[in-house]
DNA sequence: GCCTGTCAATGGTATAACATTTAAAATGAC
DNA sequence: GTCATTTTAAATGTTATACCATTGACAGGC
């Protein structure tokens, strides 16, 4: 049992670069470097081959792997060919729902993320909004008290009042993610089984709160406030659960 | 001017599928149907073949959409193949790091965004963390006061440490986000200009009193001192930059 | 002016062959 | 018998070539 120790260190551990990984790291250098715009033009897979020398299976399968990263698209047609993209909300948020789907993770994860980003945007938007960010908060919220909505536009726009508020933040990375809290992972809410004049005018309410605390550029007390709100919210969705949490396609 | 309606919506839009999407499509929701378990291997790329009708190309492009999703892991030789994995933080990582660095965030969003969660997480840990858990993170602390770290062995114990409450927080998609914050973006704080006793007393003492909300299962209190804690370290940070940031590979 | 078809470049797909890698299994030295 | 070595089979990795499908500009007919 001696000199059992595992394995000398001597040379590292060799790994061997598949073509089509070492040129999609070119490329995705390239793009990231920004010596490409977005919108700009790569050269065509033809082009490709013939620059790097391979097959041309290899080079659509590291083009395959940067269009799943979200920085190219892929276009077929004369005019068509590859152009540089940015990665978008939805590309996050794919990546983390099929994350929390592949680990069979409980709603109340997701829940508590939510719990933890959306008081934090409220905070930001407060120090950073805008004048005319402000006015728009305020205005998602008036036509949300309309009675004539019916429960699926009711959700809709419930849904743009937070949006702008994350918008009003200036941290496009938390956006982002609540975001990906609320498409890439739960449909529950939207289904939302309780739908009430008491209840809607309990969330316009408490959005008028965080609305006058955002105002006032007061951070605090708009980050206190939603987060009051989302755990109030949280309330009426997590009674039935405690399942495993089933989920929906973003509509797009 | 009259009669200029766009687009008379009589029949919708009709987007063509490749190939290759419909096949990863089709693998995905087998694998995140838990039709298969993780470990299990996938039919082989040419009974893929047999078994779609599609060529070889096309199953191999499908096959690379799953790998980059973190899904799925190809290995050649014989009793290698298609084995089906979990996504796990690292994957998610690249992705985040990609969206911050394609669309040049500065590092206050990043530093917004750590500040954000580590709180939360401190708040969650109070809440449900077990005795073991505690007694790790304790032990941690301690071994981080020992003077005869070099300045990279304190820097790789805090963040240990950090991970320790991570943990215990039983909250893994906020525990993957706070490593996509640490990992997938920023070396900057790994370089740590400042390294003096006074700064590691500071920390340790830090640590203390979140642990102390901790063990007591005060989750307002560890979420506020962490918070307070995870700030303190911003200002060390953000002195120089401002800037757009740089990026570094996470060291595996 | 507005249809309508032609055209050329591009991505999408199929096929066939060869190269490389891997670990089990067979072989051989002692 | 046991250990080291070689063989081998099955899988992915890679290349080459050909053809199909899609797209948008452009020119010509009415």
């Amino acid at each position: 049992m001696q000199e059992t120790q595992k394995s000398p260190p001597l040379i590292e551990r060799i790994s061997v670069q598949k073509s089509y990984d070492l040129l999609a790291d070119q490329l995705r250098d390239t793009i990231l470097a920004g010596d490409i715009d977005v919108g700009d033009r790569l050269p065509s897979e033809r082009e490709l081959v013939e620059q790097t020398g391979l097959s041309r299976g290899s080079v659509r399968e590291a083009l395959r792997i940067l269009e799943v990263e979200g920085l190219i698209r892929s276009r077929p047609g004369r005019y068509g060919g590859i152009t540089v993209t940015q990665p978008d909300n939805s590309s996050m948020a794919r990546m983390v729902g099929q994350f929390v789907r592949s680990r069979r993770m409980p709603l109340r994860v997701i829940q508590e993320a939510r719990e933890t980003i959306e008081p934090a945007l409220a905070r930001y938007a407060a120090m950073h909004r805008t004048d005319e960010e402000l006015a728009a908060i305020i205005e998602l919220n008036e036509a949300l008290a309309d009675p004539a909505l019916d429960r699926r536009a009711f959700a809709e726009m419930n849904i743009r009042w937070h949006n702008a508020v994350a918008e009003a933040s200036r941290n496009d990375l938390l956006t982002a993610l609540l975001y990906a809290m609320n498409h890439g992972v739960v449909a529950a809410t939207s289904e939302e089984v309780y739908d009430s004049a008491e209840i809607r005018a309990a969330v316009h309410a408490a959005h008028a709160r965080v609305i006058e605390a955002i105002a006032a550029r007061d951070g605090d007390a708009a980050r206190r406030r939603m987060e009051r709100h989302v755990r109030a919210t949280r309330a009426h969705t997590t009674d039935l659960e405690d399942s495993e949490l089933e989920i929906g396609e973003p509509d797009e």
